[in-house]
DNA sequence: ACTAGGTTCGAACGAACGTTCGAATTATCG
DNA sequence: CGATAATTCGAACGTTCGTTCGAACCTAGT
């Protein structure tokens, strides 16, 4: 009762739920931007839960209590690192198909795009990849539809590819193996050795489209 | 000091690091295996850091304390988990590949075994995938140089298909993007909706061989 | 300069962590 | 059965965990 009236009293913008509206961004809103930045290369290099309050407290240069000025759990830290994330390669992606209307160009801008924000933000994207199922009810069930809706899209790039050459194959595994082909990236890219993401996007581009789209089987 | 010498005194069986001589498997023997199919589990419902002994010890119906009987630290248990899984999988794919010598065979092979373990083991081999990282040098690199070989056969796959075929792609790139497109499925499978290995491997492997088979690129 | 509110911090909380130890229990075998 | 070794356990160790609280600091507006 006491600390809930406490609460009430606190600052309206203290744990903020929703954005604020448009405009410079604010004292606040650059350096939570800053801490989700540090935090994010923390939990990759450690993981979610092998990443202490500590850590990320010396990583951003914040006391321990002051980040909780910014975020009132580890856990909605997490969810706001993937929300942003998960927002942002969506966003990008549908500025990206828009006005582009050869189906085998967009599956190949859906590669690229991902690969591309995945590179250009690998502690981002390995953060997303590696500690998906952490969240809980609450925080969990709205990653997860991102995650779908960005599921979805591909599954309709590849049915229009599929009735466009009447092809024959599992959608939902030809889209899956993709998702496998492309996030397993996080494990074995090297910046010093591998390419670039529009080649490593052209080459899996190449590998995938031939083998949902060539025609019979290679089975003796 | 004395905690030396103590341990000394303990039972030669302790914490050993060698298999013993072949023969049946003794009570001790059983009993670890029984842990670790446990411990398997939880790793695999929590991830490694996330589990804790306590929940070990509830999941293999032993006290906290009896656990260190049969391994010396919890980065060991995942180690034992670890090289036993990967192990086995090497093992079986040698045995199988034995007398094959169709180079697209051994390749469907390659996949079929990989997939097969993969869902007969789901847990273990997700916390293979999932926690690859997380093991210091000493134990790191004993399970880094299991996998370095199960890498470098599929390399060996490959490279004879290319030089068989005339063919032209980065193997490095081909056999991440295999590996990714398998390892990914444990983030997917639903048992209930996905069909079984030999359909999928099978699946899969069109997809992957007519990729880098096919002739010409697909872009316009 | 004064005030009000936004921001930061040191110190501490109870809980949970991995691990240890000596005693108690159970199996093995002469 | 008695003795020796293998196995199990309760209780506790010291440390680290996520989180909280109230006071202090800083900045903007008057």
């Amino acid at each position: 009762m006491a600390s809930a009236s406490a609460a009430a009293r606190l600052s309206a913008r203290r744990h903020r739920f929703l954005p604020v509206t448009r405009g410079p961004a604010s004292r606040y809103d650059k350096r939570l931007a800053e801490i989700l930045t540090h935090a994010t290369e923390v939990f990759c290099k450690k993981g979610y839960e092998g990443a202490s309050m500590r850590d990320l407290s010396r990583a951003s240069g914040m006391s321990l209590a002051g980040l909780y000025y910014y975020f009132e759990s580890k856990e909605r830290l997490l969810y706001l690192i993937q929300k942003h994330t998960f927002t942002t390669i969506v966003q990008r992606l549908k500025a990206r198909l828009e006005g582009v209307s050869d189906t085998e160009e967009r599956i190949r801008i859906f590669i690229l795009n991902h690969l591309e924000y995945f590179l250009a933000n690998q502690a981002a994207m390995k953060v997303l990849s590696h500690e998906a199922e952490v969240l809980k009810n609450g925080f969990g069930s709205e990653v997860a539809a991102i995650k779908r809706e960005y599921y979805r899209i591909c599954v309709g790039l590849l049915d229009e590819l599929k009735r466009a050459r009447a092809l024959q194959f599992s959608t939902r595994i030809a889209v899956l193996s993709l998702f496998g082909m492309m996030n397993w990236i996080y494990t074995w890219h090297n910046p010093r050795v591998d390419a670039d993401a529009a080649s490593l996007a052209g080459e899996m581009g190449d590998v995938f489209l031939r083998g949902v789209t060539a025609g019979g089987r290679t089975r003796k």
